[in-house]
DNA sequence: AGGGTTGATGAATGTTTTTGCAGGAATTTT
DNA sequence: AAAATTCCTGCAAAAACATTCATCAACCCT
């Protein structure tokens, strides 16, 4: 087999299975290990592929992460863009914490006159920036982790309330297995939350769709809406939309 | 599994749901906790995450507040020095916001253990960043100028608590008039606070010495201590020692 | 045709990387 | 204070690597 013969199948190889092992090629085409780092390290001088120890990844599979900061900004941007067309002047709103509902918080109009009620330290201080938004802080104790309170007392005033949307980012979401999380107390605040509201809404960008954590929140039942950055037409939806749930 | 590959997979888990653990990990890629731990130093070591111990947390969660800029900084930042030295392990502790509270925040010691009760956002932000620091937020509406919360479910909850210190960061102190302020809300919670605690100090910069504002917190003898960037010495602060008020 | 050059390959050798493991230290939980 | 985790350090074995060298075929030039 020629050298050339054989960086075409090395590369047609990579570009299948986002990576390649050496000792697989070597074995694949017969030749040594040598010759087969050789052509490795050529193709990732040309640019073609990014060589690691061991063998090299397909150059798509290295997408950069990290753009500035948060993970995949640009996504939670567009979903924070759908959801706040649910909000109505006079609502009282549930929040609760992470990077998509502070994305959500920035995107809020102006004129908006609505009443939020969040017990997440970095949305409250995003909503405070807001004329209009009158801000009710669940307190408690903080989680250090998550950086919302949670604990009984906050429960028991979540439990007060009688909100008319519920904004829950999630950490994980499956068909079968419904909401899930990680942390113990923060399952027990978004258990309350959807408790407390007329309808819930749950915010995730499309990556967690189909994944599930330790902890169960609730089934899918309980959610009215779920909104990604992706269309509402996606097979991907297809259970969702079965068991009731409405695609944003 | 090649190193890269697993590494990426970290990162991905990461910044899907904000923390990963490091038992969790090794289960899913199969391979020894020493390998996790030593792929998680190499992406801490590189930025993309926070190692802590048992796992790793997503960096994006991870924001502190930028002061520099902060009016008087370098005086609030010798007054924070000096109050550090009055927490002692174990301790309740209350207290408000401002500037200069955020000052002592930041200079609490890493060893330092103590339970922190606050009603400010920034405050608290601060405070969470602290390893051994419990923090318990209290809660109700915001009020957007002093990012703190007020209101009488705020104020029955400092009511049912009982610390060994109290630090009030305030607006105007004059030796005939007390303790003052401009914001009839935020004056209700520090009344409360005041009460609640075993010994009140309160923070200023020397030049809110004999000033005074519209409405009244209290008198100088609920105050036990007072520090300002200066000696505690200088003749300015007679007429309080006369008082019985303690200089620092 | 024949000697010289070039490029590709495999083998030999020593180095580096990666990984798991043992043990003791440090930290967290009970 | 005790028990259980988690972490770190050093070590050793295996895998992967780089470097050098020898071989061989193809090619080039008188």
């Amino acid at each position: 087999m020629l050298k050339k013969e054989r960086q075409e199948f090395i590369l047609r190889e990579i570009n299948l299975h986002n990576k390649v092992l050496t000792s697989d090629l070597c074995e694949a085409i017969n030749v040594s290990e040598d010759t087969i780092r050789r052509d490795l390290s050529e193709l990732a001088e040309s640019g073609d592929i990014i060589k690691v120890h061991g063998g090299a990844l397909s150059k798509s599979f290295h997408v950069s992460f990290q753009t500035n900061g948060v993970y995949s900004h640009d996504n939670k941007k567009k979903i924070a863009q759908k959801a706040v067309t649910l909000i109505r002047d006079g609502m009282f709103v549930l929040t609760t914490g992470g990077t998509t509902i502070l994305e959500l918080a920035k995107a809020l109009p102006q004129h908006l006159r609505a009443t939020f009620f969040t017990g997440s330290l970095p949305a409250a201080m995003e909503y405070i920036h807001h004329p209009n938004i009158e801000v009710i802080f669940i307190g408690d104790r903080i989680s250090k982790n998550s950086k919302i309170t949670v604990g009984g007392d906050a429960i028991s005033k979540i439990k007060q309330i009688n909100a008319d949307i519920c904004f829950l980012g999630i950490n994980a979401i499956d068909a079968e297995h419904g909401l899930t999380d990680n942390d113990w107390d923060v399952v027990q605040v978004k258990k309350a939350m959807i408790q407390s509201s007329k309808k819930v809404v749950a915010l995730t960008i499309a990556e967690k769709i189909n994944t599930q954590q330790k902890l169960k929140i609730g089934d899918l039942d309980v959610l009215d809406i779920l909104i990604t950055e992706m269309g509402p037409h996606e097979k991907i939806f297809d259970a969702y939309k079965a068991k009731g749930v409405e695609i944003l």
